[in-house]
DNA sequence: TGCGGTTTTGACAATCGTTCTCATTTTCAG
DNA sequence: CTGAAAATGAGAACGATTGTCAAAACCGCA
């Protein structure tokens, strides 16, 4: 019943950039940064590869209040991400009481198989500091 | 320094609305309410509405994972939403230790100006026993 | 190794939510 | 009442994402 997932240059070179990019980046710039590579992949199979390693749970999904989603590579196990709003450095955060607690509530009003979003944003350092 | 913000019937009309409607709504949504209620408002007088609201904190803006971003008339106050993803009931969460965990977090980090998003999505137990 | 059915690709068009433009209308202080 | 400033709205513009569909790539199998 799972997908069939054949091996492709395009995916490997999504894959590929994906491991050697740092923080969050929208599927137009990684796009545009494999055309640099010298690497023809189409816009299309970029957003579909894309979407399938979300679905995959193999990259995390970010949706910046105000603009495109961005993806990372991530390390496995859930976490969060605290982001500069003014350069996108990322640092990952976990919070096992966070977890528990969103757990917690939903189950008290009823909810069952329950997930949850949560991102921080701020200014860093360095950002901070000119 | 604050906005002009002169009263006007479309203002008057969107602010009612919202105060008369229950749970999350797309900006189109609440626009083809007001149509159906015989008010005339514009779509792009609606939207610059809702971003006035927003930007005041008098509305609560939601991106949820895959569309467009909904528009919710919430009581004061910081809080977060559990929202079910099967009929869309919502129920308002506090959660005081999770605010104090992201500022924490984040001033561990270096991290200045902070703030953060979460919602919680679950299925309700009316839609998870039907 | 070669074949063939199935999957994947990609250029382009289409879609969808949202924002911009700007001429017209409305508001409100004086 | 008057007029400057703000707000409106119809439609165009925009940008990200998804659909289309013929051509190309992949891979199990002979």
């Amino acid at each position: 019943m799972t997908a069939p997932a054949r091996n492709t240059r395009q995916r490997s070179a999504v894959a590929t950039l994906l491991s050697e990019v740092e923080g969050f980046h929208s599927a137009q710039h990684l796009h545009a940064m494999l055309r640099d590579r010298g690497e023809r992949v189409g816009l299309t199979t970029v957003y579909r590869t894309l979407q399938a390693l979300a679905d995959a749970g193999d990259i995390d999904v970010m949706r910046p209040p105000g603009g495109e989603q961005l993806f990372r590579r991530c390390s496995d196990g859930h976490h969060h991400h605290l982001v500069c709003r003014s350069c996108g450095r990322t640092v990952e955060v976990a919070g096992p009481a966070v977890e528990s607690w969103a757990d917690r509530v939903a189950a008290q009003h009823g909810f069952v198989d329950v997930s949850h979003t949560l991102e921080i944003f701020g200014t860093c350092r360095g950002c901070a500091n000119p």
